[in-house]
RNA sequence: GCCUCGGUGGCGGAAUUGGUAGACGCGGCGGAUUCAAAAUCCGCUUCUGGUGACAGAGUGGGAGUUCGAUUCUCCCCCGAGGCACCA
């Protein structure tokens, strides 16, 4: 064994050791437990952040954690490798995004082998070649011809100079973020995934994943949003409207229907459009809400408007004249794409109504009252029994939402209905680096699906975006065809599907990566399917997460899979924060500058109160802990780290700094007390094993400091057991690990049963890290003594008679408060425990003049006095 | 604006889920070793008062339930993630 620990040459030795054996290749082997640990997959934009060097080694720990299991655990790797950042860095550089793509998977590769994963490299793939996205292209045809997929138009946000589509992203206060000019909205024709279909099964089997936090569960049942309401028809007429129709809306609060005063309807709606017909400032102002992105963030922050219209519909019951109105807080894409306005009892329609002096008629008594001055009070919103309602006066909301749906139902002005927020999933993009949408557009045929035997539609690869469009619709090359059906001369669809399409069914293709058959091997696939443990950031806690759910059940009714989801547990990590430093310049602008290049000055306490860049000593300003971005020039290379420290010592920081689901903040004091912690194990061990072969070990002949330091080994194993195995907890497994190695080190080592507890102290600290950090684990076990290697040694077993202890430290407290500690037999009754307690000198002190009231024993913890 | 999560020493975090607040680590201070430095080792380190034993306060702020609250309830403040074309 070296006497010096040198993580590069031993980080090495294990890698090789590990490729040598095909360590990590899988099969699927009958009678074994399975375990499938998966890591979201990478995006290959250059090189590797942080971030995923988290995601990763979260993943490396519970994977190497089952495998110790006794567990046939697969852990696969891959590229996510279609997507917009090689269309920018193909206008930037010049390079084919094929090409740029590529060359970054390459490098990524590297960089993830170098931090040592248990991963089964023979399953990796990549997203953009044709071996993969050909069989979604296949799904999709099939889709299309069940009507799952379907085309319709599509709201997107229009730069009019550059003459494209932009994504939300590259829309910036409302213009294009390369033009710089004003975006507009457009519809155009898109497809669709029929998600909603879906939406009450996606929301139902919620319930069953019992392994998902649930947080992320709560977010995907308010995002779907199931909403139990009413749809309500406002008639009109020849004479208020110009043809007789009915204004359709949908409201959770029927209730309240006596109470609207107006219907507000969104600018593209066919009414406002008509409206606009006879008024120009109409039409001026359906113009100015085509202003701006389509995201809801925007569209909710910004001001709410209105402007009235000369058209009125009827109120249902009432038959009252109701004025339409435009607003651009009603939008298209939502429902119906009109509202009822009942001002009383909606907080947004009461600002609007207030605005515009438009009436307000309380029809709810709340615990406000039967009025609704201003300003707005929550309580209007209560529901309560209904007055100013005729009829319906002195109902509850349950039997007004029957009277009322009733009538509604007889005049055939309405009828219950479920509405979810949720919208169909349109996946047309207007961009060249995407799979491409097996399409062909026939002038007699219509939309054609592509057949099986033309799959799949290759993306040529050496074409170079310029930023205008998609390149695809000028390449006559690629989009003239013949229409499959006739035979006509026909054009192939150049829209490309949205990315998430790529990964929503990765994880299937894992089971069988290069299986040419079909989309998945089915038995392959349900040998491995669900993923036990799926670990991936927050970020993806809704949209990734529930079209990967809504994916897995398109491929189950395919018959491709038998399970119903996809995911068993899910673990989403915190992000990787790091200071930020920066100075201000003349104009106000900010320079941030890389925490690698500033020192920091502390005061007497160790509190830092100044900080300076390293190069000109001058000082720069804090700026606080952030995500690491390189907006903030804050990030940290993994790269750098682990050439000066190796993988290990960053694992090992990673899993410590704090619990995987909490955001992680860099430190690279930490990351030197990580390498100061694995050199003193290498240390004791190497001392250890220096001084030859311990004894055996003999259980029943230790003395009381023997058996201590065996109590502390086991009470770490029960510690990092329950950590790992149950609560993935890595940083007190750590924890645990370290307070141990603090008994080791001062254990001593003169007896032969000294050295036999301190190698079985050792095997331990070595097992326990060896999911966390497997290259130092794998030489210490090698070096005390073992043939087998470390990823295949069972993890340690608890012997729960190394922790019995002849007597136990009680807490004594008066009225709640700390008033001393009382030592007493483990098996002391209650009553001697109270009798030791009440003689405490501290209690007698405290409680004089005082009379006990009562005595709560809490066996094993404490004591607590309450006197008065 | 809406949905979700978080806030504990100088810092990252811990607290068996209602029972000793601050485990473990970082930083800081003091000491040992060294010609010196690095590395390493030992001790102290929530705040306030006190030489001290000790006392009081303390988990974003405010109220409440309880013998006892970081933990449960209500209100408020601040920060983060998501909002359907970033991935």
């Amino acid at each position: 064994m070296q006497e010096q620990y040198s993580p590069r040459d031993i980080e090495h030795a294990a890698q090789t050791a590990w490729d040598q054996t095909d360590a990590f290749k899988v099969e699927e082997t009958p009678g074994r437990e399975t375990y499938y640990c998966l890591s979201m997959f990478p995006y290959p934009s250059g090189k590797l952040h942080m971030g995923h060097v988290r995601n990763y080694t979260i993943g490396d720990v519970i994977a190497r954690y089952q495998r110790m299991q006794g567990k046939n655990v697969l852990q696969p790797m891959g590229w996510d490798a279609f997507g917009m950042p090689a269309e920018n860095a193909a206008m930037n550089n010049k390079v084919a995004p094929a090409a740029w793509t590529y060359s970054n998977i390459d490098y990524m590769r590297n960089q993830l082998k170098s931090l040592g994963l248990a991963v089964d490299w023979s399953r990796e793939f990549a997203t953009c070649t044709p071996e993969y996205y050909r069989w979604e292209q296949w799904l999709f045809t099939r889709l299309f011809e069940k009507g799952v997929i379907y085309r319709k138009n599509g709201t997107v946000n229009w730069d009019p100079v550059d003459q494209t589509v932009l994504a939300n992203e590259q829309v910036i206060d409302g213009r294009g973020w390369r033009s710089g000019a004003l975006i507009e909205k457009r519809e155009i024709p898109m497809y669709y995934f029929r998600i909603t279909d879906y939406a009450e099964e996606l929301l139902s089997s919620l319930d069953n994943l019992t392994g998902w936090p649930e947080q992320v569960k709560t977010m995907q049942r308010n995002w779907i949003g199931k909403s139990v309401g009413m749809e309500v028809h406002f008639p009109y007429d020849q004479a208020s409207i110009g043809h007789a129709g009915k204004l359709k809306v949908f409201t959770t609060r029927p209730d309240t229907l006596m109470g609207a005063t107006y219907v507000a309807v969104a600018a593209e709606h066919p009414l406002a459009a008509q409206a606009a017909e006879t008024d120009p400032s109409l039409l001026a102002f359906i113009d100015e809400c085509k202003r701006g992105g389509v995201s809801e963030a925007d569209i909710a922050t910004q001001e709410k408007q209105g402007r009235a219209t000369s058209l009125f519909v009827e109120h249902p019951l009432t038959g009252e004249k109701l004025p339409v109105w435009i607003a651009n807080y009603v939008l298209m894409g939502y429902g119906e794409g009109a509202v009822m306005a009942v001002p009383a009892h909606d907080e947004r329609d009461f600002a609007f109504a207030t605005q515009y002096h438009l009436p307000i008629k309380p029809v709810i008594r709340t615990s406000a009252g039967d009025t609704t001055p201003e300003p707005w009070q929550d309580a209007y919103g209560e529901k309560g029994m209904l007055i100013n309602s005729e009829e319906f006066d002195g109902l509850d909301f349950d039997s007004a939402f029957t009277a009322i749906g009733e009538v509604l139902k007889q005049k055939e002005l309405g009828a219950p209905r479920t509405q979810f927020r949720l919208r169909d999933w349109g996946i047309s993009r207007q961009r060249y680096w995407g799979c491409p949408i097996p399409i062909i557009h026939c002038s007699n045929c219509g939309d054609v699906p592509v057949p099986d035997d033309q799959l799949p539609v290759v993306l040529p690869e050496d074409v170079v975006p310029d930023g205008a469009g998609s390149p695809l619709a000028r390449m006559p090359e690629f989009y003239e065809c013949t229409c499959p059906r006739c035979n006509q001369p026909a054009r192939r669809e150049t829209d490309t599907m949205d990315t998430f399409v790529e990964s929503s069914w990765y994880f299937a293709r894992y089971a069988s990566p290069h299986y040419d058959k079909g989309m998945v091997d089915p038995a392959a696939a349900n040998h491995w399917l669900p993923v036990d443990q799926y670990i991936g950031g927050i970020e993806h806690a809704i949209l990734h997460l529930l079209y990967a759910r809504f994916f897995h059940k398109l491929m189950r009714d395919e018959g491709l899979v038998d399970s119903d989801e996809p995911f068993k547990d899910l673990l989403t990590q915190g992000m990787v924060l790091a200071d930020t430093y920066y100075r201000i310049d003349a104009k106000g602008a900010r320079t941030w500058f890389n925490p690698a290049d500033v020192e920091v000055e502390r005061d007497a306490k160790g509190k830092v109160v100044r900080a300076h860049l390293a190069s000109d000593g001058e000082p720069v300003e804090i700026g606080g802990t952030e995500k690491m971005s390189k907006s903030k020039n804050n990030g940290v290379d993994p790269q750098a780290m682990i050439d000066q420290y190796g993988a290990d010592t960053c694992r090992l920081f990673m899993m410590f700094a704090s619990p995987p689901d909490m955001s992680l903040e860099w430190s690279d004091s930490g990351v030197e007390g990580a390498q100061r912690f694995l050199r003193r194990v290498w240390r004791l061990a190497q001392q250890h094993v220096g001084s030859g072969r311990p004894a055996a070990l003999s259980v029943d002949n230790l003395t009381d400091a023997q058996k201590d330091v065996r109590r502390a080994t086991h009470l770490a194993i029960r510690q990092a057991s329950q950590d790992i195995g149950q609560h993935h907890k890595f940083n007190t497994a750590i924890a645990a690990v370290m307070t141990l190695m603090n008994v080791l080190e001062k254990a001593p080592q003169a007896e032969d049963q000294d050295r036999a507890v301190l190698q079985e102290g050792l095997e331990t600290v070595t097992l326990l890290l060896a999911p966390i950090v497997p290259h130092i684990s794998h030489a210490l076990w090698q070096a005390l003594g073992q043939q087998t290697p470390v990823i295949d040694a069972p993890w340690p077993v608890l012997d729960e008679s190394a922790l019995v202890q002849d007597s136990l430290e009680l807490v004594i407290q008066v009225n709640g408060k700390l008033r001393g500690h009382i030592q007493v037999p483990a098996d002391a009754s209650r009553e001697a425990v109270e009798a030791a307690a009440r003689a405490n000198e501290n209690v007698l002190r405290f409680t004089e003049g005082l009379s006990i009231r009562k005595v709560i024993v809490v066996p094993g913890k404490l004591v607590n006095i309450v006197a008065n």
